[in-house]
RNA sequence: GGGGGUGUAGCUCAGUUGGUUAGAGCGCUAGCCUGUCACGCUAGAGGCCGAGGGUUCAAGUCCCUUCACCCUCGCCA
């Protein structure tokens, strides 16, 4: 139907007879002559009726409308002087038709796809196919496209193989809430579906498949984020007789990469790399963005001989007095601001409450507590935090748990409002060493940080008994600008360690050999030492585009209440449909 | 489930202390215009002010309830 494509012709083509399809992205009617804007997802030409085509020809290039579909004929010809368009690639040129068909008309958009002016987030999910032809869309998708690729080059050039698996399984119980899928045939009986391929892929190095990969499909039905959707996709890999070493350098290897031939950046490798428990320390969190400094610094023994009775009060009963030094932010913050500050960590995190001192120009802390600290103190302070005239200064004073999340969460504000970091800069680096466990909040028991099946290392086997708070994990996660991109684990291949760490996170036997038999039974028929990752790929396209939401870089999105506009999904279904497989719906909701 | 933000013309938004007939730009319709490319000019149509209730002589504006979308805590790797 078509020569050539809206995006590539060229000075080259002069004189060249070609056919175009399109989108009508604008019309210019000037009484005489007719400009279009013709568009596909290469780019954009603009074709000229001139009163030659004849009276029939430009009655109809008249009659054309926004996004009409049509198709042209025609010679490729020099704009005249003086009216080359540097801003479209193809701006040296025009299509001179001495045809035009008219495949198909529209309505009335309710926007402009190739407008200015980005409508609202639910107009665009609604008419997703009219936002899909925004070239920033297109954009998008085409370097999802080009990143997915890259990511199959390179484990194929590495030797892996790419196997595909379920998404029809059973529910587990750790983790993430599952996504059921009744069965008709087993009444009463449900699927899960995928919350990631993690006991396929293990399977399948017990299997002998040493080098896997897969582009998977995953769900979990959690509430969402700006970075995470209910479904998503992860590069799913998983290696056989293998060091963490080697899944984070083939990783790293990959990063460069792609950070190259999609970003030109040079990434120099290894990755840097940080312990867990350095990154709660100096960032209170376990994917800090690294772009920026304003670590966390601790006050804790200075607090314990203070006369403030906050700080004291915290000292003395084991909790933390850190803080952040916000270079410069003195005159950024309020007191207004300031009080903003505090209701933030107080809402969101659970603090009590946040001191803090403005540096004069003197280097005097000023401050409505400062009454409380005798000069010794203040200077103490100053020193500590390296405050010089125009800082703000924030502490909290709380547990360990709390003021890493209230110091991460002003970190991250402080980012953003003193513009510590070029927005488009990339900052790749890996966290290590996770803890093997977490304190269940609601049961008081033992939790697995990443899953079960999660290998202790070598020298920390002994600590499941002692005391396996200490123990660390063989856990890598891959941190991209504060994101986390990827995480990955070596596993446990032996059956004692792991009926371990079972008992620890109080997994009866009767579970077990309900819900991982298959995998018990696996592992005692000879499976080898294995370990991998999954990278999430929505993310990374996001971050490579610097986009600030995941809904940006899927075709087909849901909201935050996990509908999709367009289709309006998820939606009744009929009676039959429950009867066949035995589902009462006990109070149905209205509507 | 908690906190916050937004919702006014098809779209993006303005709308003062509650005040009489709710505006702009874009888009749309019609007409004019051969070199525009955010074309220009003229005229016109278009409003359940998210929905429901209340206060008031009077509500886009104040109060209550509710819905949708977004950000976030919890939740989730």
């Amino acid at each position: 139907m078509r020569t050539h494509t809206c995006g590539e012709l060229g000075s080259q083509h002069i004189g060249q007879q070609v056919t175009l399809c399109g989108w009508v992205d604008s019309y210019r009617d000037h009484g005489g002559g007719i400009f279009i804007d013709l568009r596909d997802r290469y780019g954009k030409t603009q074709i000229v009726f001139d009163p030659d085509v004849g009276r029939e020809t430009l009655e109809l290039a008249r009659s054309l409308r926004s996004e009409f579909v049509i198709s042209v004929r025609g010679k490729v010809a020099a704009r005249p002087e003086g009216t080359v368009n540097a801003k479209i690639a193809t701006g040296a040129i025009e299509v001179r038709p001495s045809e035009l068909l008219l495949l198909n008309k529209s309505q009335t958009p309710p926007f402009q796809p190739g407008g200015m002016e980005l409508p609202n987030e639910d107009l665009r999910l609604k008419y997703r196919y009219l936002d899909l032809r925004r070239g920033e869309m297109q954009a998008t998708l085409q370097l999802r496209h080009r990143i997915t690729i890259g990511m199959r080059k390179y484990f194929d050039e590495h030797g892996f193989l790419d196997v595909e698996t379920p998404m029809l399984g059973r529910s587990t119980p750790e983790g993430a809430r599952d996504y059921l899928v009744p069965s008709r045939v087993h009444n009463g009986s449900f699927y899960a579906l995928p919350q990631s391929p993690q006991l396929y892929k293990q399977i399948l190095m017990i299997a002998g498949y040493d080098r896997y990969v897969q582009v998977a499909r995953c769900f979990r039905d959690e509430d969402l984020r700006a970075d995470r959707q209910p479904e998503f996709t992860q590069l799913d890999v998983e290696m056989s007789f293998v060091t963490a070493e080697d899944i984070i350098s083939l990783i790293d290897g990959l990063m460069a990469r792609l950070a190259k031939e999609i970003l030109g950046i040079d990434l120099s490798l290894p990755l840097p790399r940080m312990t867990y428990d350095e990154a709660m320390e100096r960032y209170g969190h376990d994917a800090p963005d690294l772009r920026f400094g304003l670590e966390i610094v601790d006050l804790t023994d200075i607090a314990a001989k203070c006369d403030f009775r906050v700080f004291r009060a915290t000292a003395d009963e084991g909790g933390q007095v850190r803080g952040i030094n916000a270079k410069g932010g003195a005159a950024a913050y309020s007191r207004k601001g300031i009080d903003e500050l505090t209701n933030f960590i107080v809402q969101d995190f659970g603090a009590k409450g946040l001191a803090w001192f403005k540096v004069e120009d003197g280097g005097t802390l000023a401050s409505p507590i400062a009454k409380n600290f005798s000069p010794e103190i203040l200077q103490q302070i100053s020193d500590r935090m390296q405050a010089e005239p125009g800082d703000l200064l924030v502490f909290v004073a709380d547990t360990f748990e709390v003021s890493c999340k209230a110091l991460y969460g002003l970190r991250k504000r402080f980012g953003v409002d003193l513009k510590l970091y070029d927005p488009k800069s990339k900052h790749f680096s890996w966290i290590v060493e996770f803890p093997m466990f977490a304190k269940d909040e609601e049961t008081g028991g033992w939790a697995a940080m990443h899953h079960p099946f999660t290998s202790p290392r070598p020298q920390d086997i002994e600590l499941l008994k002692t005391d396996p708070g200490k123990c660390r994990a063989q856990a890598y996660d891959l941190v991209i600008n504060g994101f986390e991109a990827g995480g990955g684990t070596i596993r446990i291949h032996d059956p004692g360690v792991q009926q371990q760490a079972f008992e620890l996170l109080g997994i009866s036997p009767e579970l077990q050999r309900e819900r991982f038999g298959f995998l018990l039974d696996a592992l005692a028929f000879g499976a080898p030492p294995h370990g991998g990752i999954a990278l999430g790929l929505d993310r990374v396209v996001m971050i490579f585009g610097g986009l600030d939401n995941i809904r940006d870089c899927i075709a087909f999105p849901k909201t935050q209440k996990a509908t999709d506009l367009m289709t309006e999904a998820p939606g009744r279904v009929d009676a039959r449909q429950l009867r066949e497989l035995g589902i009462q719906i006990r109070d149905p909701a209205p509507r």
